[in-house]
RNA sequence: GGUGGAGUGGCCGAGAGGCGAGGCAACGGACUGCAAAUCCGUGUACACGGGUUCAAAUCCCGUCUCCACCUCCA
């Protein structure tokens, strides 16, 4: 195993050693389903994405989750203002981020927990908790259940931040808390809750807090020790921290390594909801198409923050026609020509940028070298070379969930499967016509009919092979 | 106030002491009937001021600017 990642607790790039040999298991911060995903969130279930496939293809059995919280104050509020029961939206938002999900080529996580299906799990680590002395119940009665800070010394290692010097929160109503640092493990149910929002426990009835069920779905899933734990950087603190001194104060190890990428930014700000400058994923894969857009969230570094624009997705479009391109024109070629299989298909300076810390920016930089080569390659009428960088390129784009021909991107990539034989058969027509012109010199006649193709935004190119056409994104 | 990150050529975006990652755009050339695609070529980049070094975008000191987290947030 010589993969390599940047460990967020210990701030360093380390070494990566499983604790299973041929085994990873990843927890990922997932979803609140409370209103549709914008690009932010995307970005990390691509980043993960990448991480899954890229130990897959090194050979490890990878467990990946991804919860869905689909209960808190938000849910709740915006249910209520919608008219709505809180499950039903909470449902609607789940299936919205499945979409974008979708549309961007990300392959489904080893399985999605949802929050409210692991209360006995929560109950079980609050009880723990509260016999280990972390833990109580608040004095107030309203049967909030609050994870003492104070009672864990070592509060503070993931992000860095001093209890001490932590601003207490202006919280107006402290309700319960020993102290306002303390966080809540459980929110007791309030007069105007709904009904259904609301689980019996043994300190009073109400609901789950977003901290404690991270740690209750790891420990059920990927048991009290696991390997990776990723998230965004925002959820360094205080949920993760959280969740760490939970699940360590109840005895579990954990997670190995923690792994946060960066947001995107509008105008140079992170994009959130709160903040309202939002972009809209299927929005963006309408225009620039699903790879495209992934593209632009694959090329930078994971823990860079990204800048979005239309000139960037633009960019991102430039960038992949350049890649099909140089893909559409191999596979002439590389009928009859002996490719190397996926695996030994990865140039080995692309698997080096991986291997360290999922350094995708020099690993793209070693896809276009290699698409070049394949250019070369195909000008020169070298077959066997040109086969070779088409393996390589398709291995690589696999690896970043960019190969056009994988399942993910089915019907995403041209014309519908029924309707393109038809539409094949009648641009052959008019480009038969236009080469008939041609051989007669007839330029008015020949760039006639190819204008009048690229008014229905089909490209005509000329090739050595005779004519080609294409659909103009 | 505490903690962390960033400032690189027209633009995006890597790198982190020693021949200018890669891409986009632009300009010239080859190819083409013309294009397109492709290939070849073209850039005195590293916020600012000092310092260390044979050598600094990279290390040290100082300054400025921006962003994030400390409250729900991928």
């Amino acid at each position: 195993m010589s993969f390599r990642l940047y460990d967020s607790a210990r701030r360093a790039v380390v070494d990566f050693q499983p604790l299973h040999p041929g085994e990873v298991s990843i927890y990922c911060c997932g979803a609140t389903v409370q209103s549709a995903p914008h690009l932010g969130h995307v970005r990390k279930e691509v980043n993960f994405d990448v991480l899954r496939r890229w130990l897959e293809h090194s050979g490890l059995r990878v467990t990946i989750l991804s919860n869905i919280t689909d209960i808190d104050d938000k849910i709740l509020a915006k249910s209520a203002e919608a008219g709505q029961p809180w499950w039903a939206h909470a449902f609607t938002y789940e299936g919205a981020f499945h979409e974008a999900f979708r549309a961007l080529g990300v392959r489904r996580p080893t399985y999605e927990p949802r929050a409210t299906g692991h209360v006995p799990e929560m109950i079980a680590l609050m009880q723990e908790l509260i016999d280990r002395g972390h833990a109580y119940p608040a004095a107030d009665g309203s049967g909030d259940v609050y994870f003492s800070v104070l009672s864990w010394p070592a509060y503070g290692e993931l992000s860095g931040m001093k209890v001490e010097e932590m601003e207490p929160a202006e919280d107006a109503d402290p309700r319960g808390k020993r102290d306002p640092r303390d966080f809540a493990l459980w929110k007791g149910h309030k007069p105007g809750d709904p009904e259904s929002a609301a689980w019996d426990t043994p300190w009073g009835r109400g609901r789950p807090g977003w901290h404690l069920e991270c740690s209750a779905m790891a420990g059920k899933y990927l048991g009290d020790a696991f390997d990776i734990h990723g998230g965004g950087i925002d959820l360094r603190f205080p949920h993760h921290e959280n969740e760490v001194a939970q699940s360590k104060a109840a005895g579990r190890p954990f997670a190995s390594y923690w792994m946060h990428n960066a947001w995107v930014t509008l105008a140079g700000e992170k994009m959130s909801k709160s903040l309202g400058n939002t972009a809209d994923v299927l929005a963006a894969v309408e225009r620039y198409g699903g790879r495209a857009v992934r593209l632009y969230l694959v090329g930078p570094h994971y823990r860079s923050a990204i800048e979005l624009s239309d000139a960037a997705l633009a960019e991102a479009a430039a960038q992949l026609a350049r890649i099909d391109s140089f893909l559409d024109r191999a596979a002439d070629v590389k009928a009859g020509q002996q490719a190397p299989s996926p695996r030994e298909a990865i140039p080995a300076a692309f698997a080096e940028a991986m291997d360290d810390d999922l350094g995708t920016p020099a690993a793209m930089a070693v896809l276009f070298t290699t698409v070049k080569e394949g250019n070369i390659a195909l000008d020169a009428g070298d077959g066997e070379a040109a086969a070779r960088a088409h393996a390589a390129v398709r291995s690589m784009l696999d690896v970043l969930g960019l190969d056009p021909a994988a399942p993910e991107w089915a019907g995403t990539t041209s014309a519908s499967d029924d309707l393109k034989p038809v539409v094949d058969g009648l641009v052959g027509a008019l480009l038969e016509q236009r080469q008939q012109a041609r051989a007669r010199k007839d330029w008015p006649a020949a760039d006639a009919i190819r204008d009048r193709l690229a008014e229905l935004g089909l490209k005509v190119e000329d090739t050595a092979n005779g004519p080609r056409w294409s659909i103009e994104k």
